[in-house]
DNA sequence: ATTTAAACTACGAGAGCTCGTACTTTTCAT
DNA sequence: ATGAAAAGTACGAGCTCTCGTAGTTTAAAT
């Protein structure tokens, strides 16, 4: 079977959300993908039959081996793509995400070889989050999220997982990135949302924001 | 209408064949593209539904000025990657060619800005053919065929038309690529083919081979 | 336990790109 | 000038990926 750009882009939507939930439901999916459940569930058929995923009827799926293996080469590909957007090209690390989406599927070993080289084999995407080896491995620092930090606590900020544009723009414009010291003052309770009060950012990051932020304890 | 990656390849072709016998003629396109005639006759009509180029039938197919600009746009796209594929990462000139194929699609004007700054907004592709302006305008440097030049006469190597890896490889293996000074001994005629018997290459370039090789003279 | 909303699946259909076969026009050698 | 070969066209069909609607299952609230 030809692994299409379609497929590689349903396989590496399955993995993060696995990641997250350890399944990945089809609602969420097609959320994530932009398009129709009607669609997802004919590619989770076909992918099924392919034996690059195990669908739960009305559950959800997971990757098999093979699916994840495939996935990871795909995530690879991505990150290291958007380091030569960020380190070469000297684009803004918040909008990097999106254009690494598309040119990930072309980006092929071919080009990833060299790529990786000249960079110096670098451990994470602009992000903070790991590069797949090329053998399919993947280190995950120890993190805990930012919403574990107790008031007074110091954090340093690893990765920001969710790749949003938008997101990352507004991080970016408080200072907040990879590598940032972070300290919670205390948090705050609105009627509806809770926000984080931090230590030299004047605006409180929702917490649905600071969901995202992952740290490791300083 | 929608510019998707399969249109932009047949004005890319469209406009190549024309550069070189002034019109496209439908057969030479399916050979360029790989595709059954077939093919080509739905996407002709295709295209001039849309005013990208104007066919003649049984003649051929010539692009509209709006079907020339996209041509432009997708060779400057497809010229820069390759740079930055030689240039940055290191790879060979031979074989850069089919990649850019792939990315030059995906490679858009968000990644083309930086990507020519930092290599200094280079004049030509690494086999010596000009990279189209953002605008649209191509500069081709006076140049000849190197089959016009006669014995004892020295050019200058400009550009190697024909791209195709294993004609690039063949070159590359006997020192020839742009830059290169090249002084014909003499024409040598066998059977069918005729040859050019360069000045310390040992193996004479087919008039094949040699017409995809273009010089200025010294 | 029953109801109801949310999540999910089945299935028919359309868009885009491709092919192959049968038929038409042009070109070129005689 | 004519007949065969080459080039080109018409058209029905298949594949992949997408959608929307109608119907099914699950989960959550009462």
């Amino acid at each position: 079977m030809k692994v299409s750009p379609s497929v590689e882009n349903y396989l590496k939507n399955i993995y993060e959300l696995q990641e997250r939930d350890g399944l990945a439901r089809t609602k969420k999916l097609a959320e994530r993908m932009q398009v129709s459940l009607g669609t997802i569930t004919n590619t989770v058929e076909l992918l099924e039959k392919n034996q690059l995923i195990k669908h739960t009827r009305y559950k959800g799926v997971t990757l098999t081996e093979k699916g994840k293996q495939i996935a990871l080469d795909v995530i690879r590909r991505h990150r290291l793509t958007e380091r030569l957007l960020t380190d070469i090209l000297r684009m803004d690390w918040s909008k990097v995400h999106e254009l690494a989406c598309k040119l990930e599927h072309d980006v092929t070993e071919d080009v990833i070889k060299p790529l990786g080289k000249i960079l110096g084999h670098p451990k994470t995407c602009p992000h903070g989050n790991p590069i797949p080896t090329k053998c399919g491995g993947i280190i995950e620092e120890e993190t805990k999220p930012l919403i574990d930090l107790k008031p007074q606590e110091t954090g340093i900020i690893v990765k920001i997982v969710e790749e949003k544009s938008e997101l990352l723009r507004y991080l970016d414009s408080l200072g907040i990135e990879p590598g940032t010291s972070i300290k919670i003052e205390k948090r705050i309770k609105s009627k509806k949302t809770e926000f984080l009060q931090l230590k030299n950012i004047d605006t409180p990051l929702s917490l649905n924001i600071a969901s995202s932020i992952w740290v490791r304890k300083r």
